[in-house]
DNA sequence: TCCTTAATTCGCCATATAGCGAATTATAAC
DNA sequence: GTTATAATTCGCTATATGGCGAATTAAGGA
């Protein structure tokens, strides 16, 4: 029960969700995340938090960064029955939608005037 | 997304889950859910509003009674989705066992003494 | 009609949650 | 070492949510 509580309660929150569909295609850190949402770093944070305690994302760090990528382990069944839900639940979502043309112009934009200034330099090397 | 907010806000709360699971073999009216529980009316009656804005259950009126059962529409793909996940996370859970057996009980109970008399005059006639 | 009872609605309270900004931590660059 | 920056933690506030009891509604039975 907890873990389904846990999962539940995680994907209660709509930004949680917008954040788990953004993560759909690739991972990202958490202040790629924070222009996508248009919300505080605590907050984001936080939410990160929450869907990693329920293992619905899961972490990896790379020097100041920590990249969030969707657990797509097929070890998790319960996980990834929800995913598949979550998925078609929301195929074709406006939110959805807006939020990965959001997140393009986010990765194309100016390295020097984004956050995240590392990824241009990574790809640099 | 509205759709799949209502759904998982819906499966967010740890007594609407157990009503969820007890509903698994068969409808109940309001009364019998009140005692497996053990929740106040209006309380178990305003979970059950949130479940049927979800439309994870139906309501069907007999008399003075509301029986609720799950939607169990092939047509509604998303709800048999979140239904699958429920059911597949739950699998052998405690609460869940636990709350089966004293559904049972209840239901053998002196319909003299219980709320639902109705059930036993119905099955009576 | 009047009473009983299943269920809901309403009003209220306590707790949980989401949000922010400030402070802190960790890591890399200078 | 010092500075800069990604991320988290902490403290706080506003809102949402779950709970109950009382009042209300709806439907049978006396």
């Amino acid at each position: 029960m907890r873990e389904f509580m846990d999962i539940s309660k995680a994907l209660s929150d709509e930004n949680r969700v917008r954040v788990m569909m953004v993560l759909q295609d690739r991972e990202l850190c958490v202040c790629q995340l924070i222009e996508v949402l248009g919300l505080a770093p605590s907050t984001v944070s936080k939410h990160m938090s929450i869907l990693r305690q329920a293992r619905l994302v899961e972490a990896r760090k790379a020097g100041r960064w920590i990249h969030y990528r969707r657990n797509d382990s097929e070890a998790d069944e319960h996980i990834a029955e929800a995913l598949a839900w979550l998925d078609e639940s929301l195929q074709g979502d406006r939110q959805v939608i807006v939020d990965r043309k959001r997140l393009k112009s986010i990765l194309k934009m100016d390295p020097e005037t984004l956050c995240c200034r590392q990824a241009s330099r990574v790809k640099a090397n």
